[in-house]
DNA sequence: ACTATTCGGTCAATCAGCTTGACCGAACAG
DNA sequence: CTGTTCGGTCAAGCTGATTGACCGAATAGT
């Protein structure tokens, strides 16, 4: 009976495993879809962690420090990324009021136009699933997955 | 008008992007969940690429070249990552009864125990989904997953 | 107020994994 | 039987990330 309950919660173990694989797949097609996506809009000079850094910025105030726990990653490996963006003219560095060690992140104009580049080819993708789903599915989709994850580092890298 | 069609497909653009997001966000917690269930069996010498790799040598009769396009990367690539996998003692390479030039890989028994090992750790990451979704969810996560989601590569970078 | 420790950030060297390019022997097409 | 394609490896080079050292600003302790 414990048996049938394990079976009640995981389905079994071949489907859980198989549904792993299903989100890393979706996951990839992502990931793919808006790399397209953002090429294909101009934007060929950028990595999905770059991506990641730009949701990170745009979303609150942040230092390297701040970003390379977001993104899993060393300080430096984040300063070194930061520096590309600098250099690129998506990202500029500013004092911080309240710490002079500190130096806020901030989008450029250029910055922020990639970053709604990179939201409508996402949104793009979401659109194809749409497609090939009855009707309101998405939205219970949307509903299981935000009631699964929880917060966290949206890691770069596998 | 044709906005209101678009708004059906995609529920919204702020929902879309955010279901992307969460998306990436749930692969990332297969990945690091098997990465740690992996490292908690002992088996600590593996990166989730490799994972990938025994996926596909357990599936079905393979190459490396097979593998490398299985893996989205050249061959060379590929080369390499079977050739630490064989001096760890997880694959061996054995003649190809049709073709002199190939090598077929096979899991050794050890590589087939840790594969087991990953499937445990995955099903356990998707279980504990299952503990805070309502019963029957995961079951129609993975119909919605498995519609939605083509074959192809499952790339292990970024 | 003064010292010591922590913290944000960068510089430098090193490392791991992947790519490009060259090449070999086996298979296949003419 | 000869030219070309294909599976696979070797070698060199590049990129992204890590480790280690360090500087100046902030904070803690007394």
């Amino acid at each position: 009976m414990l048996d049938l309950r394990v079976k009640l919660l995981l389905v079994d173990d071949r489907t859980a495993t198989d549904l792993a694989m299903l989100v890393l797949r979706a996951a990839t097609e992502v990931i793919d879809g808006v790399q397209a996506g953002m090429t294909a809009r101009g934007y060929d000079d950028l990595r999905p962690a770059h991506g990641f850094a730009f949701a990170r910025i745009a979303a609150a105030d942040t230092t390297v420090v701040d970003l390379a726990e977001h993104l899993g990653t060393t300080k430096q490996a984040a300063s070194q990324l930061v520096a590309g963006l600098v250099a690129r003219g998506y990202v500029v560095r500013e004092p911080d009021p309240r710490d002079a060690r500190a130096r806020l992140l901030r989008l450029t104009p250029r910055g922020e136009a990639c970053t709604r580049a990179a939201q409508e080819a996402a949104a793009e993708v979401v659109a194809g699933w749409g497609e090939v789903l009855p009707g309101g599915s998405l939205g219970a989709l949307h509903a299981m997955l935000r009631r699964v994850v929880g917060p966290g580092p949206l890691r770069p890298a596998w």
